[in-house]
DNA sequence: ACTTAGTACTTTGTATTGCAAGGTACTAGT
DNA sequence: ACTAGTACCTTGCAATACAAAGTACTAAGT
């Protein structure tokens, strides 16, 4: 067991979340995208990113269009579907929900529990 | 997709950092971490949770007593080891980034962003 | 024209893990 | 015995992060 595989479950999922906060404020294309990520810390491989935002357009939830480079081979533009927009606001509230949770469980006070555990077991 | 699946993948891996805050803070066993999790507005089945805690105990990070019930057969307390404490800082860790990856993502202002993406696509 | 480097998109195989469903076992009351 | 309640455990499946390897296009140097 180490640190580095208990980081990346803790992604799963949240990378979809992150993605469509990313194409929300702006079109983008996935090197593009793991390039944002990085910025904000978040480290995503190719092998990752692909197949989610595939998965994402095959949902109807993204959109993309192909836009010619001057750098290199054409790139494909993502953006959010109305649909996206709308399971956009679904994620926020789960990821509101989750960080409510956790906030609650780091802050029980010990002395509560403490007392719970004494109700719980006071005809053992 | 639905988001039921989206939540449990952000559920997933999140899970395993809930039931170690919940343990330091008093030993449980797997109907009574139910619960607590229920509580906290987290649900969670005996099939996801059972397994968890049996890996988190191969690996380490917690331990187990027997005790006697008057209300049936006898349940496992489990609780940190030293190891599971040393782990949790590092979730502790963990989410504090993600939490804050998050909230930057939230809050790029679209102006800078938009700034942005003129100044990329500038020479095209 | 050929080669090389850089960029971008894609696919395959593996490991991890949440979850539904079904099973085992102990205790207490009828 | 039998039933209900509680608790623990296992099996099989689906979703997904990731490593690794592959394909294709453009531009620059020779």
């Amino acid at each position: 067991m180490n640190i580095e595989n208990a980081k990346s479950q803790m992604r799963k999922g949240m990378l979809e979340y992150c993605v469509l906060l990313l194409l929300k404020q702006r079109p983008s294309y996935a090197s593009d995208i793991i390039q944002q990520l990085k910025n904000a810390e978040l480290l995503v491989v190719e092998g990752t990113l692909y197949p989610l935002l595939t998965r994402l357009k095959n949902d109807g939830l993204l959109q993309y269009e192909w836009q010619e480079s001057t750098q290199g081979p054409p790139r494909k533009y993502y953006a959010l579907s109305a649909e996206g927009e709308k399971f956009l606001e679904g994620l926020d509230a789960a990821w509101n929900e989750l960080s409510s949770t956790i906030n609650y469980l780091k802050n029980i006070q010990l002395s509560i529990n403490n007392q719970k555990y004494l109700d719980d077991n006071k005809d053992n």
